[in-house]
RNA sequence: GGCUCCGUAGCUCAAUGGAUAGAGCAACUGCCUUCUAAGCAGUAGGUUGAAGGUUCGACCCCUUCCGGAGUCACCA
């Protein structure tokens, strides 16, 4: 079935033949579009080898694989290039097995467990547009990961404690009148936001006071009453006092409302749940531990410190002077709590922006030093920020992007633009909703999906709710045009009863052109798992659909009057639909019937 | 300032050190009396930020410079 696993192996007791010698060297690739074959060997660095020109070189490969192999059927050599031609013969037995093997693109268990945390949001505001690339991402790696045989966890940790939420909790109870989600009728996360935003605005006004008689911006800072009462109630909260404690929860437990729908709509699910709440303190005693163990040391105002100097960063606090946590000690505990819980997780994968990168590279060497293992099997999956085309996402100058009302958007969009071409006859009210909702939020998500995650990328609202070239809904009309075809043949009763399919004289390119991507699809799976990478899969189902596409618009499936031409064009297509469906699945895009 | 990342068509993005650097959008031209036109075919668009170097071969590796972002908190 690996076509490239078995071209390779032949190529090499080729050169064994040809020259007495091999190489594991064999580079192989995708022959470009306007040359004639499906492989490429590149021959220039196999010339130390043959002792020959690379003309030379490919031209006796290829005369070696005509004769000796039973796919190779001609060859093309133009410079060091030898082009391959695979015989259709040897083609449609490769859809014969993809269309015979229902699980095509998920590999069986490999034994090993990994854990992925995402999403992880602060529990002061509702999540934005960059929370988006965030849970898709950390959904779609997992999927894949899955897919390549994992068995995964997926985790998040909620930042529930800290100053933050306190401004929260500080405003609301100056001005907020007992507001609930319930009097109010706003969702209990962009509730508890909005008095995040009012601490800020009152701060602000007060700091402007404060100033006027005189105080430095720092001082006005500190002296503000509001800030002063948030500062208060992070103190009494670390003292247990019950009625912080109560409120605190009241409020936190109005944003996990707000956050579980947000989540639920995303079509995002976790595995288990941790708190900061629940891990700063076994990170403090971690941190304790390893200053015992002289892993850490401590400096005369009592701070705990980690010196990396050696390693080429520099010194790290981990413990304040008067002995609280710091952001990376929660870390610290949060991450041995996990291997706890699942001991047989061989790493984790955080998905956590760039900006965070120097961070995780402290965090995992600190968890080196503290003599875990695991510590070398963390990875930082680290993606870019998402700009805007007026620039940065700020969230205190309001151009952040909500991310409920952007899900929504395009669910608007997406219907708007499906009734005005008349999609919807046939489909009852609930099944059309859910169509917009499949159409509006694959667009949404391939278009946060199709670049590399590690890019910064841009978010242009205009060019997202875009339906045409390379998008998701382009994907999932290609699905649905599939799934249509079938159902007509199935009416027609043209379908073949038989598994496999018969084998027609000779393929048309563009039905070849189909077959070919169709047969790179698993190690692309492979290649998305190894770069933890949607992209890869997004820029796959896109080349798939074209390719079908152009196939599609050439060649006639239903009239065409040949039999076992028929039954191939119905497999391929069959195939195909099944392929995009487990692709799009693997970046947790649903794909439509019809539309 | 130190470190890290990024500069590719007008815009958004692709391209394991390999062929004439590719798509989508936008612009322009065609194709619905045949399986869904959210489609297909075509035209135009490039000194891959600049200059050197390594290599049979460089968008990719090295050096310098220019431009942008991030980071270097007893913030998270």
């Amino acid at each position: 079935m690996d076509i490239n696993a078995q071209l390779r192996s032949e190529i090499q007791k080729a050169l064994q033949y040809l020259f007495g010698t091999s190489t594991d060297d064999i580079q192989l690739q995708p022959t470009r579009p306007e040359f004639e074959g499906s492989h490429t060997l590149v021959c220039f660095p196999l010339t130390r080898i043959s002792k020959k020109s690379p003309e030379q070189t490919a031209q006796l490969i290829g005369e070696y694989l005509i004769s000796h192999t039973s796919q190779v059927k001609s060859y093309q050599t133009i410079k060091g290039f030898l082009n391959l031609t695979l015989s259709d013969n040897f083609w449609v037995g490769v859809l014969n097995e993809i269309h015979a093997k229902p699980g095509y693109g998920t590999f069986p268990s490999n034994g090993k467990e990994i854990m992925v945390e995402y999403s992880s949001p602060n529990t002061n505001k509702p999540l934005h547009l960059g929370h988006l690339r965030n849970n898709f991402l950390g959904w779609s790696v997992s999927e894949i990961l899955k897919a390549n045989g994992y068995r995964v966890h997926r985790v998040q940790i909620i930042n529930d404690r800290g100053i933050h939420i306190c401004k929260s909790m500080a405003a609301w109870k100056l001005y907020g009148n007992g507001e609930t989600p319930e009097s109010s009728g706003m969702k209990g996360d962009h509730l508890v936001g909005k008095y995040y935003v009012e601490f800020d605005r009152q701060h602000k006004k007060e700091i402007r006071d404060l100033m006027m008689q005189g105080l430095s911006q720092e001082e006005a800072e500190r002296q503000s009453p509001i800030m002063q009462l948030a500062v208060d109630m992070l103190r009494r909260w670390e003292a247990k006092d019950e009625e912080i404690l109560s409120l605190w929860r009241m409020m936190n437990s109005w944003v996990y409302e707000g956050f579980n729908a947000t989540y639920r709509r995303m079509g995002v699910e976790f595995d288990k749940l941790y708190y900061e709440s629940d891990t700063y303190l076994l990170g403090r005693e971690e941190v304790l531990k390893g200053l015992e163990r002289g892993v850490f040391f401590k400096k005369e105002d009592g701070s705990v410190w980690v010196d990396l100097t050696a390693e080429g960063l520099d010194q790290k606090v981990l413990l304040r002077s008067d002995g609280t946590s710091v952001y990376i000690t929660q870390d610290i505990g949060t991450a041995i709590l996990r291997f706890r819980d699942f001991p047989n997780i061989e790493g984790q994968i955080y998905t956590v922006g760039n900006e965070q990168e120097y961070h995780f590279k402290v965090l995992f060497l600190i968890l080196d030093k503290l003599g875990y293992a695991w510590a070398r099997k963390c990875y930082h999956l680290s993606y870019g920020m998402v700009d805007l085309p007026t620039g940065k996402m700020k969230s205190r100058e309001g151009t952040v992007v909500d991310a409920d009302d952007l899900m929504e958007d395009m669910v608007r969009d997406a219907e708007t633009l499906t009734r005005e071409l008349g999609k919807i006859e046939g489909l009852s009210d609930d099944e059309a909703k859910e169509l917009f909702e499949m159409i509006g939020l694959g667009a949404l998500k391939f278009f946060l999906l199709k670049v590399d995650p590690k890019k910064r990328m841009l978010f242009d609202p205009q060019e997202s709710i875009q339906l045409q070239g390379f998008t998701g809904p382009f994907i999932q009309y290609t699905h649905a045009r599939i799934r249509a075809l079938l159902r007509k043949a199935k009416q027609e009763g043209v379908m073949s009863q038989s598994a496999s399919i018969e084998n027609p004289a000779q393929l048309e390119p563009a039905e070849r052109q189909v077959v070919i991507v169709l047969s790179r699809y698993e190690e692309k799976v492979r290649e998305a798992a190894t770069v933890y990478s949607p992209a890869i899969l997004a820029n796959y189902a896109f080349e798939l659909a074209r390719e079908y596409n152009q196939f599609y618009q050439t060649v006639p499936v239903l009239t065409e009057p040949d039999r076992s031409r028929l039954q191939f064009r119905l497999a391929l297509s069959a195939a195909t639909a099944r392929v995009i469906r487990h692709a799009m699945s693997l970046l947790g895009i649903g794909v439509p019937e019809r539309m």
